[in-house]
RNA sequence: AGAGGAGUGGCAGAGUGGUCGAAUGCGGCGGUCUUGAAAACCGUUGUACCGCGAGGUACCGGGGGUUCGAAUCCCUCCUCCUCUGCCA
């Protein structure tokens, strides 16, 4: 969420950084943040005048009833009535201008990092770096994923929809033990590169939605628990975030770093068609995410810190991959600065993304009331980042049409360790 | 899940309708004393919003209500503790 002062502050430039998201009436939606802003400043001052009145008659009113002068309080009690309006009418008007502001707020994204470029759709999203040096040369009649699926009996699908519905595999035999082995590892490394490890709910209520940005904007693409008024996460990204909703850090506990597996949970209304099939887009998968909070000045050093550690992962996995910075059209809405993986699944001739790490600068912090205080105990928002590190079935579609052979799968030498295995057999 | 109890400043803990933003203790910060430290003593020490400032307003788990006036009374929700039940 936006802080009104900032945007008074820096109005032309942020009317400028929107619009690479094309948001063409920037400037409008921008301007009318702060004349509300002004009416709210108006009217609470003019409610604070009442409420003051108020009380100074009120304590009158006490000291005449203690000295027992009642007719005179009685004669005070009568004045308080017009005030007791006033303040009700304009309690009632400083309320209303408070949500409006708000609504307006949630309604406006982050304000895109300077080296974002314009752009409507992933189309214009730039390519940083693409190292395809372990791009297989597949044989002929190599197979997607999902028919090495089922040639390995690994997963089941058919079973998914029947115990739950489409999108809800259920992994087994050497595809299970793959899933774990990813997870592991991807934990043991961000151990090593300095994270605690946090298992948190992946169930969270309303405010956690609110805090990290999933609410109000994308109520849609949550799960919802609704005679509980929870949710499903999307993302560890939002419970682990929110650990930090309405705190004050000391600014020497910064950077503070977080990493936890959890399932993910996401509807994907709407989504059908070919990029769907197999695990390329599913309503439940396992993912590794890397969260950090740091100080301001130090935030786009740890971003390029969390994209060579998900660089490090995907290339140990030996997987052909590419890094891009996200356009403007592209960037997620809480986001300053995205760079999304992709890694290239050979037989589908496909880029799939399986890693996004973003900053979201102040945009977070600022719904969550999460400040670090300084030396001089001056309090500032922090900055907040994350980064998937990273998301499993993707890797898994990657892995198993990349290293398709007459034998059967290869697994990563990294992974070895963890499942036991060095080949997917067939059953 | 049922019955009972409780939620107050960083922590502990008083306050049951009227100068209460809130006693007191601990902790924190500054100072005196000391070669240094401890002890002792003195002072200071919540957050947010509005205002150039003086200052004002709000906040005693959240929300709503009663009242001229609410930490204090009422309703509701949440959380914690104890007992009973259930369960991995």
């Amino acid at each position: 969420m936006l802080q009104v002062a900032q945007v008074e502050e820096n109005f032309d430039l942020f009317v400028e950084r929107l619009q690479k998201r094309g948001l063409t009436n920037a400037a409008e939606q921008l301007q009318e943040l702060i004349s509300l802003d002004g009416d709210r400043k108006k009217t609470q001052q003019q409610l604070d005048d009442i409420k003051a009145k108020s009380n100074q008659l009120a304590k009158e009113i006490g000291q005449l009833f203690k000295t027992g002068k009642k007719d005179e309080a009685e004669a005070a009690k009568a004045q308080t009535a017009e005030l007791k309006e006033q303040s009700k009418t304009l309690g009632e008007a400083l309320t209303s201008l408070q949500n409006q502001l708000l609504d307006r707020l949630y309604q406006i994204p982050n304000i895109p990092h300077e080296s974002v470029p314009a752009g409507k759709s992933e189309d214009d999203n730039e390519v940083v770096k693409t190292v395809d040096d372990n791009t297989p040369k597949l044989a002929d009649g190599a197979k997607p994923h999902w028919d090495l699926i089922s040639e390995y009996d690994i997963i089941d699908f058919e079973l998914g929809n029947k115990v739950t519905g489409a999108g809800f595999p259920i992994y087994k035999r050497q595809g299970a033990r793959l899933v774990r082995a990813m997870i592991n590892y991807f934990l043991d490394e961000a151990q090593k590169a300095g994270y605690m490890e946090v298992q948190p709910p992946i169930v969270i209520n309303e405010d956690s939605g609110y805090g990290t940005g999933q609410l109000p904007d994308k109520e849609g693409q949550m799960y919802g628990i609704t005679d509980s008024n929870l949710y499903l996460i999307p993302t560890a990204e939002v419970p682990i975030t929110n650990i930090y909703r309405d705190v004050i850090v000391k600014e020497d506990e910064l950077p503070i770093k977080n990493a936890g597996y959890t399932p993910c949970f996401r509807r994907e209304a709407g989504s059908w068609g070919a990029h769907v099939r197999g695990l390329n887009r599913l309503h439940q998968f396992d993912k590794v995410e890397i969260v950090q909070i740091v100080h301001p000045e130090k935030s786009y050093d740890v971003l390029q810190e969390m994209v060579a550690h998900v660089e490090k992962l995907v290339k140990n996995l030996e997987l052909p991959y590419r890094i891009l910075r996200l356009c403007g059209g592209d960037l997620g809405f809480t986001s300053a600065l995205t760079f999304d993986f992709e890694v290239y699944s050979a037989a589908q001739e496909k880029w799939l993304e399986v890693s996004s790490v973003s900053n979201f600068e102040t945009f977070q912090a600022n719904r969550l009331k999460l400040r670090y205080k300084d030396a001089n105990n001056k309090k500032a928002l922090a900055h907040t980042l994350n980064g998937s590190a990273l998301a499993v079935p993707r890797i898994l579609a990657a892995l198993l049409e990349n290293n398709q052979t007459a034998d059967g799968i290869r697994v990563p030498k990294v992974l070895q360790p963890y499942t036991g295995f060095d080949l997917i057999t067939r059953p």
